[in-house]
RNA sequence: CGGGAUGUAGCUCAGCCUGGUAGAGCACUACGUUCGGGACGUAGGAGUCGGAGGUUCAAAUCCUCUCAUCCCGACCA
């Protein structure tokens, strides 16, 4: 492509709707317009490094045996009635009207469709395994979209659905299809990590996510500093229990006044201990109406994933109301405590392991010190309660838990039976039984790669595309060719070489001045820049920069397409 | 959907408090100079001041309503 015919600019100022630095980058660079809240037009540049990601997964989506088809992104309401997804999936789910008052929806995900097609095409044994996956355009109608396109309305996504027999087939499949996610991110250049995580919504058994490092990840995940090479999500990894006897008690408890004290940091301060020696006590709703309490190491957080699946206790997690925390221990938050609680108690196993703690009085304005388990109230049920912390052993058996942010780009589940159960998904097995399938299924957020590429792969200039993924492998930068014949000439005989040898080549033809051009193709991020100068050619080195580089290195002129060539990333 | 903020030229923003002819920088156009790290000069084009209503002799500025966007809480690829 030649720059000059390029009719979209960068800029210099940061748009002021951006906030994390791969939106600002992909603005300035101009690979992104934005339309409205969270739905994108992508320019040709920025198409370019999408279709290079969607053309990885592709390849190893094939190499996996993977069959592609293409999915209609609007559905009839029907099949959402049908899993009962219609009523389940609220505001998120973009409804609309067609002209004969028949209800549709924009998909946001295509579970629905594919049981359909798998329960009309699939009828025979014979034909299991199989997975169809697609490359397609989603809308979900998030409460709040962000960072531009990592968190859009409208997205692109590539989604997976396996069909099986057995349990043991589909687990044969999830393994191949995660042997093939790891490869595609590895071919990206990403630095990722398979995390266990949550089933959520979407339901199921086993699932792992994918997540991209980066500082600016909306999820902590959990990772292994040790062999076991254990990672988690923050809200799914497990705090081991601590393998140390509670100490014996050495004195007895007491209550102190401690007025206006509300906060752990507060009482620990006031009280001169330290938080981990201080347990908390947080109300949550219970299933059956009442309130539950939940006892925490002061230093600690509650983990809501953790709480809400205890029995007793509503799901989703709901924090009790004021009025009914007053209502079952007559005193005010700020200064609960498991002592003489007249609701269920359920302790995390760290704040069990504490002796002579201190906690609130439920009494306002007091605390109690030296508190005892067994002691001073009856021994809790102990349980996990609590989000894993910075230093905590890894559940993987050797080494300790780092907390890192993580961007999700890739979710892979064993769904079970879930949706062919629900939409008689069958198929007869050898005996001529009916047999309800087993199903995967596997997400890869595509355009929010780019995105989590950018935010892992940049620096004050702008962008570092990792090369399977930049929209141009090479820029030529011809100095002063408006002037220079012989600049001219060999520019253009370069980048006819180039393109011919299949090297995606950028010339910038602009009659432009230089600073603008590094400036530009550094901002661009294109990983190789090669300077065409009257000063080079007369050397007969022209001078050659990888974006990476802090440096420039003097290649030989006659040399600089074979190595050109040579850079390029081959499938 | 709650809480906070912002809407003025394509972009970044000033002007608003204290009402009186709509501004700067970047970008864009033309010409000249310049030409290895986002040049300079001259001239120019470009804005229903988000929209509607109100107050006033007069509204970007004050008031009311509305719409949009962004940020903090909720979901997820």
């Amino acid at each position: 492509m030649r720059w000059s015919r390029y009719p979209i600019n960068t800029v210099k100022e940061t748009p002021s709707e951006a906030e994390v630095i791969s939106h600002q980058l992909m603005l300035r660079a101009g690979l992104i317009r934005r339309l409205a809240a969270g739905i994108y037009t992508w320019t040709p540049f920025g198409l370019r490094a999408l279709r290079k990601v969607e053309q990885i997964i592709r390849e190893e989506m094939d190499r996996a045996g993977a069959l592609e088809v293409l999915m209609p992104a609007v559905q009839p309401a029907e099949l959402w009635q049908e899993s009962g997804r219609w009523e389940q999936y609220g505001p998120e789910l973009l409804r609309l009207k067609d002209r004969h008052q028949r209800d549709f929806v924009i998909g946001p995900t295509h579970e629905e469709v594919i049981t359909d097609l798998a329960r009309r095409e699939l009828k025979s044994y014979r034909q299991l395994p199989v997975n169809f996956y697609q490359i397609q355009l989603k809308f979900r109608d998030e409460i709040r979209p962000r960072f531009g396109v990592m968190r859009g309305r409208e997205f692109i996504m590539k989604d997976a659905y396996s069909f099986h027999l057995d349990q043991a087939s589909l687990q044969e499949g999830y393994d191949l299809m995660r042997d093939a996610y790891v490869r595609m991110f590895t071919r990206m250049g990403l630095e990722f990590r398979p995390v266990k995580a949550d089933t959520g919504s979407i339901g199921g058994t086993a699932s792992e996510e994918f997540q991209v490092l980066a500082d600016s990840g909306e999820d902590a995940i959990a990772v292994s500093d040790g062999a076991d090479q254990y990672a988690a999500n923050l809200e799914l990894a497990p705090a081991l229990p601590p393998s140390d006897r509670r100490p014996t008690a050495t004195s007895s408890m007491q209550k102190v006044a401690t007025p206006g004290q509300k906060t752990i940091e507060d009482v620990a301060a006031f009280l001169k201990v330290p938080t981990q020696r201080t347990v908390k006590l947080l109300m949550v709703e219970g299933s059956e109406g009442g309130v539950v309490a939940l006892a925490i190491r002061g230093d600690h957080e509650l983990n809501a994933i953790k709480a809400q699946k205890l029995p007793g206790v509503a799901s989703p997690l709901r924090m009790a109301s004021r009025e009914a925390v007053l209502a079952t221990t007559g005193c005010e938050p700020g200064f609960l405590g498991p002592v003489d609680l007249k609701c269920p108690l359920y302790a995390d196993h760290a704040a069990l392991a504490l002796a002579d703690f201190v906690c609130g009085a439920n009494e306002v304005d007091h605390h109690l010190t030296s508190v005892n388990w067994g002691r001073d109230l009856p021994e809790p049920t102990a349980t996990d309660l609590r989000n894993v912390a910075e230093g905590d052993p890894s559940p993987g058996g050797s080494g300790q838990l780092r907390i890192r942010r993580g961007i999700e780009v890739g979710h892979i589940f064993q769904l079970g039976r879930k949706y062919s159960e629900a939409m008689q998904a069958t198929v007869l097995d050898e005996a001529g039984k009916p047999i309800v399938m087993f199903m995967g299924c596997y997400g890869i957020g595509v355009t929010r790669i780019v995105a989590a590429a950018i935010e892992q792969n940049h620096d004050a200039a702008g962008i570092i595309w990792p090369e399977p993924i930049a929209p141009f492998t090479v820029v030529l930068v011809p100095l002063n060719a408006n002037k220079s014949e012989k600049v001219r000439a060999l520019s253009e005989q370069l980048y006819a070489t180039l393109q011919q040898a299949g090297v995606d080549v950028l010339l910038d033809d602009r009659d432009a001045r230089p600073g603008v051009k590094f400036a530009d193709a550094e901002l661009m991020g294109i990983p190789h820049r090669l300077v065409i100068s009257d000063r080079g050619i007369d050397s007969g080195n022209l001078e050659y920069r990888h974006r990476r580089a802090s440096a420039n290195e003097e290649w030989p002129a006659d040399e600089v397409v074979n190595r050109l060539i040579a850079a390029h990333p081959k499938a």
